[in-house]
DNA sequence: CCTTGTGAAGTGGTTCACAGCT
DNA sequence: AGCTGTGAACCACTTCACAAGG
């Protein structure tokens, strides 16, 4: 299956709508008012997802659902692990949104020797130096950094020689990537600073 | 000044390449290898920002840094309130990166009576029912909400209400934005699943 | 000679508008 | 009658390729 980038990153924003709306048919406008979206967009999207509506009704909503999850790859179950045990990754590892979503949380990581042996959400926390050895054993394909900027670039290439092909990122650094993996990074600080940008500059 | 939102998206990356790489010149090309940009793409960017190069030569480092940051609004000193003080909140409140962007942070606020009275990173959390009176007090133009999903849509609307017109929400939740207050969401489920997609459907 | 600034072409995504089903 | 599916127009952004200039 192969969408656009830009539908792939609006899939789960539909899934959650159509948990929120709670009805067992939706019409592109309704899927469309709720996730703030142009209607045409939602049909064009959904139809590169091969799903199937009914004129003159609209989308079964268990039926789109289940393949927004499908292709989403939510019943995969991959695992994850979270690396750095600060306030950010202590946040993560509480929160209760993966196995909603049908991750499997298969280790906390941390390289302060003060950390390691603590208990968080059930997991205890380990200490970095396994972390090659634990991705290939608990067959982990994605990983979550908390770290501080300095680690992201050695924990990024270590994870991709392990073979996680996916990485969440909050560390504020810039890296370079290895072929074939995927990494997103999240940074508060760039997001703050675009937000400024408008507040600024006074555009709505 | 009006630039493309793409551009601005990229600003704060021109803005932490630039301090990474410490030179007193840059080309577009060394720039662009840094940030993973094309050299073109740059060359455009800049050039919105009004930013003059030396042809043969390259960009005034510090100068473009100034404009980077002018550009930004980062010597505005925007006032920043935290809104929800769990482990997320604390760990943006003990994130350093605001003082060092120019932001200033103006309070904590949680609804939890525990919570109330705690002290993080040198503030005293705060009951959100004096929420709108420090908004409007303490000059605050930015928000950043991180409570459950279900307090997110109100505080919006109350926000808003206050003056606050940007805001920056982890919370998991479709929400309705006020006109003239800009809103933008970063979700980690949302995150992970992008990446599950790709994972899933074999996508470099 | 090297690197910027920029027309022009290329790419990807969005929206319109309406034909086609149910 | 109502809503989907979709060609075609539109728009925003990216990249090429090269003239212009230090």
């Amino acid at each position: 299956m192969t969408l656009p980038e830009a539908t792939v990153q609006r899939l789960p924003i539909y899934l959650q709508c159509l948990e929120e709306l709670s009805k067992d048919r939706v019409s592109s406008e309704e899927l469309g008012a709720k996730a703030g979206l142009n209607p045409a967009q939602v049909r064009r999207d959904l139809h590169y997802l091969g799903s199937k509506g009914t004129r003159g009704v609209g989308y079964d909503a268990t039926v789109l659902s289940q393949q927004l999850r499908e292709a989403l790859g939510l019943d995969q179950g991959w695992g994850v692990v979270i690396i750095g045990v600060g306030n950010l990754g202590t946040a993560l590892a509480n929160y209760g949104g993966f196995d909603e979503r049908g991750f499997r949380v298969a280790g906390a990581f941390d390289a302060d020797p003060d950390k390691v042996g603590r208990r968080v959400n059930g997991l205890t926390v380990e200490h970095v130096d396994g972390l090659a050895e634990a991705i290939v054993e608990r067959d982990v394909h994605m990983a979550i950094i908390t770290t501080p900027a300095g680690a992201a670039q050695g924990l990024v290439e270590m994870l991709a020689e392990a073979g996680v092909r996916s990485i969440l990122s909050f560390a504020p650094a810039v890296v370079r990537v290895p072929p074939g993996v995927r990494y997103r990074r999240v940074d508060l600080s760039t997001e703050l600073q675009v937000l400024s940008f408008y507040l600024s500059n006074g555009v709505g």
